[in-house]
DNA sequence: ACTTGACCTTACAGTAGCTATAAGGTTTAT
DNA sequence: ATAAACCTTATAGCTACTGTAAGGTCAAGT
């Protein structure tokens, strides 16, 4: 199939599929005589796995490790383990760094009138929010 | 002062108060005799409140309208406040996405046995997770 | 006077993960 | 034959910086 098939199967943009090739994250496929790349099966089946894994919220470079593992059959799936128990942790972090930013706002808001005056409790508490550890 | 002091009263990278500088989000500087920029009071306080709210999640255009607030003595605080709330739905929006993420990993490691084994359901099941879409 | 180190300057390249655009060639359907 | 829909490469742009190169300046010590 080429390369418009590849994308809509695998859920990408035919863009991205071309940029996942030049960086090397999936292997270059092989080309037709008129110049047009030809996907197979396994081709499509990478595609497809590394869209899951970037929803996933795995970053190109995990992505391109889980498809080392993807593709070894000799794989210990304890690694695999481990490798998206650490991406849980991330995103753990990351989860609290947006509470915290949502706690922030939403206490400024609260303080806020919301009125047509200008005196404003965002804009005069905002710099001391953060501003406390410099 | 010199942007190292502006740099490290404002919490920020003095590349990063460079960078602001650049792309117009804070004023330039006055020049000293010797080409070293100068700043003073007013312009460490818009460093500090851009600052805090890019730690508050504002995007470098947030910031930008967010100082024009700051800096307008004839602002409405029902301007401010209906920003910030909308801020916030974007963040809840950006929780929501993490903790789906978060909990189709936590599936898939809960179903992978993390033995020595080469069979692993999250790499078998990564492909379904988000798949469905497409 | 001279050197060392800490500071400052500009300019450009690189990071992540694409998307958009240009300027073409090919295939398919009418 | 021609138009629409597809494919190709190459390049630039996006966000928000950070790093590096190649210098100029300043303050302190010898």
């Amino acid at each position: 199939m080429n390369i418009g098939q590849a994308a809509k199967l695998s859920g990408l943009n035919d863009k991205t599929v071309r940029y996942y090739e030049h960086i090397n994250l999936v292997a270059l496929t092989k080309r037709n005589p008129n110049g047009y790349s030809e996907y197979d099966q396994t081709a499509l089946s990478e595609l497809k796995f590394v869209a899951s894994a970037r929803q996933a919220g795995f970053t190109i470079n995990e992505c391109k490790e889980l498809l080392a593992l993807f593709r070894d059959q000799n794989r210990h799936s304890k690694h695999v383990k481990s490798f998206v128990l650490e991406k849980i942790d991330t995103i753990d972090d990351q989860i609290k760094t947006l509470q915290d930013m949502r706690a922030t706002l939403s206490d400024l808001a609260a303080r806020c009138h919301g009125d047509e005056g200008a005196k404003c409790a965002i804009i005069e508490g905002l710099p001391d929010s953060f501003g406390k550890q410099s």
